[in-house]
DNA sequence: ATCTGTGCAAATAGTTTGCATCCTC
DNA sequence: GAGGATGCAAACTATTTGCACAGAT
């Protein structure tokens, strides 16, 4: 995933930069992190990551990323906000949580994928993006309980 | 929905007495509430709603509901989480979203439920409930911006 | 030189916890 | 009477904002 990771990451800066927005350090950072990540990352863990970025221009970072669709929220962290790449070509993954250890599972399925479009053509309603989350018990946290 | 809503109240409650819950006031007037409800609510609406019920109460009575299984969280709200009532015989609904006004709106697809049951046999994971959220622009915030 | 980007620290918003008191069983 | 249920306030966690300064153009 290496090559296709470099290309989000350049996709990227070249969109902030004809968004007008002047190349600092800090937010390079971000971006090169979430690049590298293919699974969604917490603004509190990439601040983690970065011990040289302030959290604030983390949070500023990722507003400003997801304003311009490169990146977009999802909800499989608990109480904070996981982040995670938007890839060019549409395709894109879902994710399945184990509600007693928290791991995070991605997966894709495209008879899923068919239905959720076939919903998307809506007279009260523009569709432009969706999330679906499986939670249940992963393998190894059944086998504890059992 | 009345009638549904009175029988979610009942089941709810005898179903906290059933865990060994005494009947309280407060946490009695948070069901009622849910039971009314037909879509998400935060636990500080339900807290302005209920003046007299402190907010810590609020969220316990939130906590032991999610574990009995008769409410689920939904993220749909935006920073806070949302809750709403679980009814029997697995009849739900899912969620799209505002993402200008915050408007939230529910529906219902066979079509979408087949094809999530169908993902729900994972040899890693036991699944026991999911959550599909649409994203976009309601009629009238695009109207407005055209 | 100008004006954006950044880090730090303070301010907010949502949620959880500690504790004394009230009330159910 | 004992122990759970509740309200209040303090503590916490995640996120946002104010501000002075560094750095990009």
């Amino acid at each position: 995933m290496t090559q296709n990771d470099a290309s989000w990451t350049e996709r990227a800066l070249r969109a902030l930069s004809e968004a007008g927005f002047r190349s600092g350090g800090g937010r390079r950072q971000v971006v090169d992190l979430l690049g590298e990540e293919d699974c969604a990352l917490t603004a509190l863990e990439i601040d983690r990551r970065l011990p040289s970025v302030g959290r604030a221009t983390v949070y500023r970072a990722l507003e400003q990323l997801e304003a311009l669709g490169l990146i977009q929220r999802v909800d499989v962290k608990g109480d904070a906000a996981g982040f995670e790449r938007v890839d060019p070509g549409g395709r894109h993954h879902h994710h399945i949580v184990c509600q007693q250890c928290g791991r995070v599972v991605a997966f894709e399925d495209d008879r899923l994928e068919q239905a959720i479009i076939a919903l998307g053509t809506r007279p009260d309603f523009t569709v432009s993006s969706h999330e679906v989350t499986l939670r249940g018990e992963c393998a190894s946290c059944g086998l504890q309980s059992s």
